[in-house]
DNA sequence: GCAATCGATCGAATCGATTCGATCGAGCGC
DNA sequence: GCGCTCGATCGAATCGATTCGATCGATTGC
């Protein structure tokens, strides 16, 4: 019945007597409200925003930046009677290019964090479906919308402030590169070819303040064993650089892990930096010098966007503002 | 058409040059196959488990154990198209009472972690809507399935284990006890009254051992810092505990970063256990005394009876087991 | 008292895919 | 050569809520 809508919804002319009438029979039948699929149908909406993760689940969410990020989104979303539907991204290299939910999932708008290159088998699969995409920390594509920070400056801030306290021996330790996800210091050969774009990035601040380092070491993962096992390589030998830079906290939080196991003093003996901002448990507040970059308004912004690609405007992309932080892991390099 | 319905699903008899044309004219046409929205409607099925996280999700993500389960659920489900739509509990004590989403997202089955009281909103919310439900780690209620842990037995045994290195000052530091999640020390009375299911079983595995807490310590959330706090309030003064019991692992490294800032050595001058075995990255592995409960098989199990539900069959509680490690944080008390 | 107007209510069409039954044609056996 | 059978294809009904237009009744103004 179409009263019976109108009773549901509240909206429209409705005489309050009927209204409790209709509510009254619907509790005796055991009709617990409308069906969210009728709903979605009519309306052409299903109210679901699909997240990307690009990359295994448990790896993303062990990294505070993914999900201090997806809280700034969900916060922003539920108000909007919208729901977060996880889709994993392609993990192992032998996955399928995309995960079934991706092509088969109702979604009104994508969000694609960590998004990968041109030929990111998520964003085709995203654009053969006419769903709206907005990607995080993603290249520049026609038909995407993307949010990210500059990355390049924040990481060439870094650098300049060790180039400053005299450091000349400077390594650094990147985030995975492509799918493969190799671990270990990559050759010249390497860093000419293409990769993620986030990688290339911050490897590109680097470079641009002149310093080429003495190691680029490749990680698998943004974690805390993977910076640790970064730190020993680089860290065990006498001739050790004598500051690390690293492209994420939990990377640079590894690092440091490792050099006080190798009983070196931080930042006597090496300095460690690393990018980000995020609160880290086992270290003081502030005591990492890094990149603050703004998760949680990162995660709003994001939801902003949904919102307006969801009225249908055109949205442009948003780079967000970073700022160096000094702490106690910089310091002059020993004499 | 119907026709092209076949062609799609691949399902049914359909001649292939018949299924060639369909799918070629479809692609003139700009047609990007199905909508979901039809699909779901005429299926009776959302293809959607919603996970409702009984907390802020920033906080729950912190947690390696809500993500570690979410990974184990997600793992499964994903072979099995089916999509994990996240669900924010009630966070704040003022917020409403459930979150819109509950009351209007579509969604096949409900996983509820960190399940509350009887009158848990989210329960009634569900049952009202005629969802199945599975709760983790929540108290035993007609209508819905519950995975859980003995945590009883694991914490009368961590108890034990203190008991017989000859420890009698021992204190404890809880998970919280509702949802005002108060923190601080908590006198008899409050131990008397309801409080959320974990909670209090993790406490009465304490008691069972015969021991009375010197100090029942309860915090607002299972994080770091929130053990940090309690070791520093609890182990600040001079008639302090021997040994600290606590009801998460976070809680208890937070215990031991707070020892070891006010000088103390762990386990000689205080023994910390904690509960769940996971892994730390700012402690060796194994480091830590605790309870390991099968985080991933939990989720996996999880994933398993929301299949079993979907199925319409019945479906029987699951407690799965749990034991003792002992590390290198639990000792003799000092002399 | 009659007509016009307004608000409440109801019928019917719609969203898009699926699926059951019916129809149509071809191939095969007798 | 005729009839039967099987496979392919097509029409139509269905899932459940929403919404537009139409109808119905009552109230008010003249």
């Amino acid at each position: 019945m179409s009263t019976a809508s109108l009773a549901f919804s509240g909206a429209g002319p409705i005489a309050a007597a009927t209204r409790e009438r209709v509510l009254e029979s619907a509790r005796e039948l055991g009709y617990a409200g409308p069906n969210p699929l009728g709903r979605q149908l009519r309306r052409g909406r299903s109210g679901i925003v699909g997240v990307v993760i690009g990359d295994a689940l448990a790896r993303a969410f062990r990294d505070p930046v993914s999900t201090q990020v997806l809280d700034g989104l969900v916060g922003h979303l539920g108000p909007l009677d919208l729901g977060v539907l996880l889709v994993p991204g392609s993990a192992a290299p032998d996955a399928p290019a995309v995960d079934p939910l991706l092509e088969s999932a109702a979604m009104d708008v994508a969000v694609v964090m960590w998004g990968g290159n041109d030929d990111d088998p998520v964003l085709s699969t995203l654009q053969r479906r006419g769903i709206p995409t907005v990607v995080v920390e993603g290249r520049k594509l026609p038909g995407v919308c993307v949010v990210g920070i500059d990355d390049r400056t924040g990481m060439a801030a870094t650098t300049q402030h060790l180039l400053d306290l005299g450091h000349t021996r400077i390594a650094t330790v990147t985030l995975p590169m492509d799918r493969d996800r190799h671990e270990g210091p990559v050759d010249e050969a390497r860093l000419e070819r293409p990769m993620w774009e986030i990688t290339r990035r911050r490897l590109d601040g680097v470079l641009d303040t002149g310093v080429r380092p003495v190691v680029v070491y490749e990680t698998p993962a943004s974690l805390v064993e993977h910076g640790a096992s970064a730190g020993r390589a680089l860290l065990g030998e006498p001739d050790r650089p004598t500051a690390v830079v690293c492209q994420s906290d939990l990377l640079a939080s590894g690092v440091v892990l490792a050099a006080r196991e190798l009983g070196l003093r931080v930042p006597q003996d090496v300095s460690v930096a690393g990018f980000d901002g995020i609160e880290l448990p086992w270290l003081a507040p502030d005591e990492l010098t890094t990149v603050v970059q703004p998760l949680t308004d990162k995660g709003a912004t994001l939801g902003r966007i949904v919102e307006e690609l969801l009225a249908g405007e055109e949205v442009a992309d948003h780079e967000m503002p970073v700022s160096l932080r000094v702490g106690t892991t910089t310091g002059p390099p020993p004499a």
